[in-house]
DNA sequence: CTCCTTTTTTATCGATCAATACATAAATCG
DNA sequence: CGATTTATGTATTGATCGATAAAAAAGGAG
């Protein structure tokens, strides 16, 4: 069991994290080979030999992101009490993970690879399409149980109010990378769930009356 | 004044069309020449000849888009009688826009350079995150008008709630382009609009009380 | 030690990138 | 007409892209 050859000179998990980063900050066609092998701190050859491609490289890149970045973002939806709490807390914990000193701002699933542009990268697109409308159908999960457990009427539009959701949130994707500041992301939160009893037709701002 | 030498067998505005609609679908960096050149119908010495370089045939792109898909967008900002049907009607223009047959969904300023990947699209990249920009400070500014003409609050927190609706704006770039369909953004616009009084602070949505 | 396996370094591969040289063609000007 | 000007088509330019070939280096196995 013990392993045969010459050991490898780098760690793999550092190197995958400085390729994580570099994807984050440029996006995948953005990120060229000679850019990630310096990032990585190690040539073409132990890449390849590593990772096997650059695409392959960028799958376990996004992996990593979703194991290091994305839980402190759905914590809430998995844990708040409420409904309203978990979205409240989405939005909330969005905006501060999307402007972290010293790292890229944004989301890497959003921000990674909206153009397909050759065939290669197709399938990466692909990859990421999907993460994002896999973020659509959890959000409604949650919206659902909520229906389940009274929380919210019976009639409500799921999928809808789970579609805006998201789409604020990507929106802060491109605001994040944009420049805007962490307390204009969590006014966009705000704004966002100022909306919610009138979208889940739940109980009313009672001091609106 | 006649014009002098050979005439050109090229529509310069068609072909600046063709561009627009290859920058529209790849982006800037995945729009490469030999594409824009097949698109366009010509062959590079002219494309360099009519329009100076890739950088400057995507501005006069980013221009003609400016001139041909933004007016629909912006027509209720500046022509709806009060804030909340002109933001209304912005989000429901955008829906229709960013969902339009046999064109690229999603928008161009939004999608056509969120990476500066070298020197050279650095510039393209500022251009559209400054046109970005100045999308806010337009809707703020009618904000402001709202606020001088008692139809919002003194307190309204202009900035804040243009930045709001410029994102939900923005992430419906991201979720045409995943394919959402039109009833999807419009349905996500109204939820947009249903935190309006909560927003503004202005009349309350009777039918809660 | 000698084999064997794997990683390393160096140098490069063919393809494609954005951008041009060059010669020819098609118009106006004198 | 010849001279000038501009556009076109063909063929390339140097640079960079993602991905490797080849040989030396560094370990364990026998």
């Amino acid at each position: 069991m013990a392993e045969r050859g010459r050991p490898r000179k780098f760690d793999r998990e550092e190197a995958l994290a400085r390729a994580m980063e570099l994807f984050w900050r440029k996006g995948f066609a953005g990120a060229s080979l000679s850019e990630l092998t310096a990032a990585m701190g190690i040539n073409p050859p132990s890449l390849y030999a590593a990772f096997g491609s650059k695409e392959a490289l960028f799958h376990e890149a996004v992996s990593l992101y979703g194991r290091t970045e994305s839980p402190e973002i759905w914590l809430a939806i998995e844990q708040a009490p409420t409904a309203r709490e978990a979205f409240d807390g989405f939005l909330r914990a969005t905006a501060f993970s999307f402007t972290q000193p010293d790292k890229p701002h944004g989301c890497l699933i959003v921000l990674g690879a909206l153009h397909a542009d050759d065939a290669g990268s197709e399938a990466v697109c692909a990859a990421l399409r999907k993460m994002r409308a896999d973020n659509v159908t959890d959000l409604a999960a949650r919206l659902r149980r909520a229906v389940d457990e009274g929380e919210l009427p019976a009639g409500t539009d799921c999928d809808g109010v789970a579609a805006f959701y998201v789409t604020v949130q990507q929106g802060m994707s491109i605001q994040a990378r944009d420049g805007a500041s962490r307390e204009t992301l969590l006014a966009v939160a705000d704004g966002a769930m100022a909306a919610w009893y009138g979208l889940t037709g739940g109980r009313p701002a009672a001091r609106l009356c």
